[in-house]
DNA sequence: TCTTTATATAACTATTCTGTTATATAAAGG
DNA sequence: CCTTTATATAACAGAATAGTTATATAAAGA
């Protein structure tokens, strides 16, 4: 799924990832944003254009600011995809593989 | 956190998250892994040592193959840093948010 | 109207992916 | 031994990223 693609790439940076623990705290604007870090202010434009189009953050148009806050909508896909995983682990699964393949070792010759 | 970023960016691409999928339903070699894409056998390999570096996989050697299953390690940590997120969206900060800039609209002028 | 402030966009560069083909390695099995 | 099978690795090409500087735009305010 496209959004999925987006929803993760987006998260993948740590810049964004402190962007969006900032907006976790309550809605900013582009400047607000920018002043904690190192890096030039497009830059920062450009990291919240890539969380706008995952979906993770919308803006408002406030006079000459774009106010930004969380959005629910891409967060919500991914805990839903990694249910699945989540649900799969919990299921031991994998502690069953264990106990499989310890007991039907796959036609396995003794050396020589 | 270094974690992170290799784990987002690992979720981030849809044939990873396939080979994901696949191995929820339990431990598979990298053949089978491969079986059901178009692509070649060394970009899955690729793709699984991406997988693994993030944590998201762990391997056995078996013979020749490497038995892959899912991790449980890197999905927990994903969890908990999305669980900041969560709790923000809960919390509704963002309708708080919208309260507060519908009531104090930041000194706007009324149009000349 | 002129200046300042907030933000966006373009052009460019360096780096990092993703896939390919070709080849290496190592165990399995005759 | 020799061949086959499973997997990894190297070398390479093309696309996508992330940052930079320079510049555009548009509202705010004097």
């Amino acid at each position: 799924m496209a959004t999925l693609d987006s929803a993760f790439s987006a998260l993948a940076d740590p810049t964004r990832r402190a962007l969006l623990a900032r907006l976790a705290l309550g809605e900013a604007s582009v400047m607000e944003l920018a002043e904690p870090f190192e890096m030039t202010q497009p830059a920062i434009s450009r990291h919240l254009k890539v969380l706008e189009g995952a979906g993770l953050i919308i803006r408002r148009v406030e006079g000459t600011r774009r106010p930004c806050r969380l959005a629910p909508a891409a967060i919500s896909e991914i805990d839903q995809w990694l249910g699945m995983l989540r649900q799969a682990l919990a299921k031991n699964y994998d502690r069953l593989d264990d106990v499989l393949a310890t007991m039907k070792p796959r036609k396995r010759k003794p050396r020589r």
